[in-house]
DNA sequence: CGCTATTTTAAACATGTGTTTGAATTAGGG
DNA sequence: CCCTAATTCAAACACATGTTTAAAATAGCG
């Protein structure tokens, strides 16, 4: 495996767990077994990485989602909020056939990348990869067509808010639901289950 | 003013704006305008004036919540989920006049608790003040009997995270709306806006 | 005032950080 | 094989971090 890959491997699990200030270089050299520099050499600088890390993960990703969001739109028949937020499904799932816990890391970057570093990494995914968020926003607006866009910006960020720090404290929070109710929980399950709460979420009725 | 009340005021702000690894002693120190080992002399170490940064305000909340809970769970009508969540609103806007941006402010560091530091002021907050726990979900169940301990337990998690992360991001997100909307929007707007999301998305179908 | 306890101060400490350097090693094509 | 380019490596760099020290200043009380 070459030393890149060998160090986006390790990154993305620190990155992960601790956030991109809480992890240092020392640590994710030592975690990938090679040499401290090799992470300046190969991406210039922590910030690159970094962006290296999420950018494995959104190319991986971007594609399937927008086309299954297209697909939605190009329907003519008009999508349920489920439908649009199970668009997500296929797609989030994949990528752990693209890497093992592929799906649960990438949603804690996700929310690592939200509150870290004051928020560099939202206006990389934005200017980066501005298909998603329009594909979305046009199949939120084709199902819910009352939603006014101010609505629509509200409560699209609050669905955010609700995947990004349920799932950047997910292993937590599913170690918490094994011990208390003695089910058996992994990352599709706690996907099955805030469907419907986002879905309802945005579909709540207007109040003016 | 005295020293420890200056520190205390300089890091909730920096606390808040960057998060506590993202917040040096230095900053705070150079800020309050006081000496460097100020800190470690009045609090001890860094994580211990993290504490106390959260506790101030804790306890400025938390007996105001217990009581506006408590109301709700004391009255013999079944409560509506909106008034569940609205039993928030006075305790948390009462913040502002306990001090400026009380609100914002502390939500904010909620947000940066969670996620800062490998989930160490969870503990800290469930542990100290695990009244305002158990009486949040004692009046979600009286408003929603049907919903079972395990839903209860993520739908709430879920609420958690959108009310945490929003108002972790809640100064970038007001400025992108006052920008896109041309409208005026503070703190309390935003909460008014989410409590529709999330009282839905608590009260969504259940699906088996 | 005089004395003690509290608080403030500048300096240093030990450690950890991202990054750079320049030599050593390895690869790969002619 | 040989030579060049790419890569690895140990070491050092410059700087930032939380914490400690010991002297100086201040407060508070008899």
């Amino acid at each position: 495996m070459s030393t890149k890959t060998k160090i986006l491997d390790a990154a993305e699990i620190l990155f992960a767990d601790k956030g991109f200030n809480g992890t240092s270089l020392r640590e994710i050299t030592s975690q990938a077994q090679v040499n401290l520099a090799a992470v300046n050499y190969h991406f210039g600088s922590k910030k690159e990485l970094i962006k290296a890390v999420m950018s494995r993960y959104m190319n991986e990703l971007s594609p399937r989602l927008e086309s299954s969001l297209n697909a939605l739109c190009l329907d003519e028949s008009k999508p349920t909020l489920i439908e649009v937020f199970s668009a997500f499904l296929e797609p989030l799932l994949h990528l752990n056939s693209f890497k093992d816990n592929g799906t649960s890391t990438f949603l804690q970057l996700l929310g690592r990348g939200y509150t870290d570093s004051q928020g560099f990494l939202r206006w990389f995914l934005t200017t980066q990869y501005p298909g998603v968020f329009t594909n979305f926003t046009q199949a939120v607006h084709k199902a819910y067509p009352e939603l006014s866009a101010e609505e629509m910006f509200w409560r699209l960020h609050f669905t955010m808010g609700t995947i990004v720090f349920t799932m950047s404290s997910s292993d937590a929070l599913i170690d918490i639901a094994q011990n208390d109710f003695d089910r058996q929980v992994d990352i599709a399950g706690v996907i099955k289950q805030v469907i419907p709460y986002v879905a309802a979420g945005v579909a709540a009725p207007i109040i003016r």
